[in-house]
Formats: C-alpha cells, sequence, structure tokens
DNA sequence: TTTGCTTTGATACGCTGTATCAATAAAAGA
DNA sequence: TCTTTTATTGATACAGCGTATCAAAGCAAA
C-alpha cells in the first residue's frame, strides 16, 4: 500500500490551489464538511453545518470547486441545485443517478448519450453545444428496502 | 378545409376549462400573448407584454398550463426557466431540442432515451422513475447564418 | 338580484444566489 | 522578521424569481 494517498478534503484543495487559490482557514473548513458528505447537498445544507463560516464564502468555495470540476451541481427534479463530489478521474462531462431516498448519486455507464445525439443532431440538423442529463429513481439498496 | 381549426389561444383556453378554469379577460390576454410568440420565453417577459396584468396572474395561467401539458418549461443551460409551447398532440413527456441563439425549440425525434434508460437501469441496478433531458445548439437557420 | 365561488392584482414575503466593501489573512519580498 | 501586495472573508444589502395573502372584483347559477 503506497500510503493512503490524499484525503478527499486535500484533494479539494488541490483542486482550488491548481487553479491559483489560496489555501485558507475557512475554505479548509467547508472541503472538510464536503468530504464528509456522502450524498448530495444544497448549498445552505453545507453552510448550516458551518458555524461561523460567512454564507458568502461557502456559495464562493462551491463555486470554485464546480468550476475546477472536482464537484459537480446536479438538479434535482423540482429545480433544486444540489451539489456532489466527482468521482476520481472523471471530472468532465458526465451524468448521474440520483436516488431519490438517500441522496446516493452515482455516475452513469453504460448510457451512451454522446452517440445518440450525433444521430438527433443529423435527424434535426442542428449543431448540438451541449445537453443536460440527470436520471432520477431509487437505488438498488432503497429498492429492495422498500417495495417489500 | 375545414374552418382554420381552433386558433392556438382557443386551444389554451381550452385546456384550461378542461381543468374546470374559468375562461376568463386576464387569462384570455395571457394565453393571446402566449399563442403570439415562436419561441420560448420567460414569465417575467411575458408579464411585460401584458400591461395592466397582475404579475401573479401571469405565473399562475403559465402554472396551471404546464399542469395541463398545453405548456411545458424547459430549462437553459444557465438555469433559467422558460416555457414554450408543447407541439400539438404532445403532451406527454419529451424532450427538446433548443437553439441557444434564435430561441427555437423543437421537439426531439430519433433519440431513444427511453430505452437507454432500461439498460442504464440494468446496468445500475436502479430503479428509474424520472429523467430530464435537454439539448442546446443552433438550429440549421442560426449554424448557417453564422458560421460564414 | 342575491348568493357563493373563483379570480384578480397589489403587496409582502421567502428562497437562493451575488455584489459591495471595509477588515483581515496569506504570500512574497526586503 | 517586517512590510507590502494581493486575495479572501463575513456582514450586509440587494436582485431575481416565484408564491402566499387578502380585500376587491368578477362570474355563474339560482
Amino acid at each position: 500500500m503506497r500510503s493512503r494517498s490524499y484525503s478527499i478534503a486535500e484533494q479539494l484543495i488541490e483542486a482550488l490551489e491548481e487553479q491559483g487559490y489560496r489555501d485558507t482557514g475557512p475554505r479548509r473548513r467547508v472541503v472538510e464538511a464536503i468530504a464528509r458528505k456522502n450524498r448530495h447537498f444544497t448549498a445552505e445544507e453545507l453552510w448550516e453545518e458551518l458555524p461561523g463560516i460567512g454564507r458568502a464564502t461557502v456559495y464562493r468555495a462551491l463555486k470554485l470547486l464546480v468550476q475546477s470540476g472536482a464537484l459537480c451541481r446536479v438538479t434535482l427534479e423540482d429545480g433544486s441545485r444540489h451539489y456532489q463530489l466527482s468521482e476520481p478521474g472523471q471530472r468532465g462531462h458526465h451524468h448521474h443517478l440520483l436516488c431519490i431516498h438517500c441522496g446516493e448519486a452515482e455516475e452513469l455507464r453504460g448510457c451512451d448519450v454522446e452517440g445518440q445525439l450525433r444521430s438527433v443532431a443529423a435527424v434535426h440538423r442542428f449543431q448540438i453545444t451541449g445537453h443536460w442529463f440527470e436520471v432520477y429513481g431509487q437505488c438498488r439498496k432503497c429498492a429492495t428496502g422498500r417495495s417489500a
């Protein structure tokens, strides 16, 4: 075993530093709170867990982390904005499966969105520049726990 | 030719009446303004075109029309909410191709989202209950007009 | 008409996110 | 270490968007 590598919090701080932002006390507290999360969360929710930290600071940190790709923004069915850690090595564009019960968010595999889009572009003669795709449902654990 | 059938405005009023809502003066003005639109629009934008009509009235009418399926809500890349007439006979769930320049919104054909979702559900063992999919780009006219 | 219900518009409010700005902290240089 | 420079912070005000409230007005049916 090759050291237990970086903690999640450290990786987030590093993502900020890579962009030229400083490693400060308040930011550290924000990323530590994010690292403790095991589900997607809202900005407000995060802020409530950080007494003494300004609301603006939390929003700012989230924005920078999303910019860096370390965090991603997901939109729930009701339109509310949540945030979620990107899986390691997965900073580019990707999609999520969001569990509406436990809040688990998996990154989507086995779905050829891009391929579909190419065919759509051809059919409609549209020049596609972006898309947004989220899938909602129940994860395996929640589905089995509740279907009984 | 079999009369020019209903105007769009009348169809919208009808969608409201089907749900038990009344045909009133202010609502008529709202649906007429919607019928004049040939692109997606925001609630605020619509309201500005309707001097004398209360803001709440506009928002209320939009909500009812979305409920009825006659109008659909689309989300732009920046997260802003727009509205758009559903194409006739297309009140259920469907997806859009949104032109980021002219605001044209086509309903998406030739994309088997549901089929893809079934395979995703199998791979992830997720019980899918909903999804959200929007595609952004330039329509044919805007793409050719600007690429020169 | 009268009665009962819906709708309206003005307004206040709530939620989420951003701009402002003086005070403070971090980094870099002497 | 001290100083200078620049970024960051937190309080606050504000902006955008949508909803709740409520008295007044409108519509429908009797």
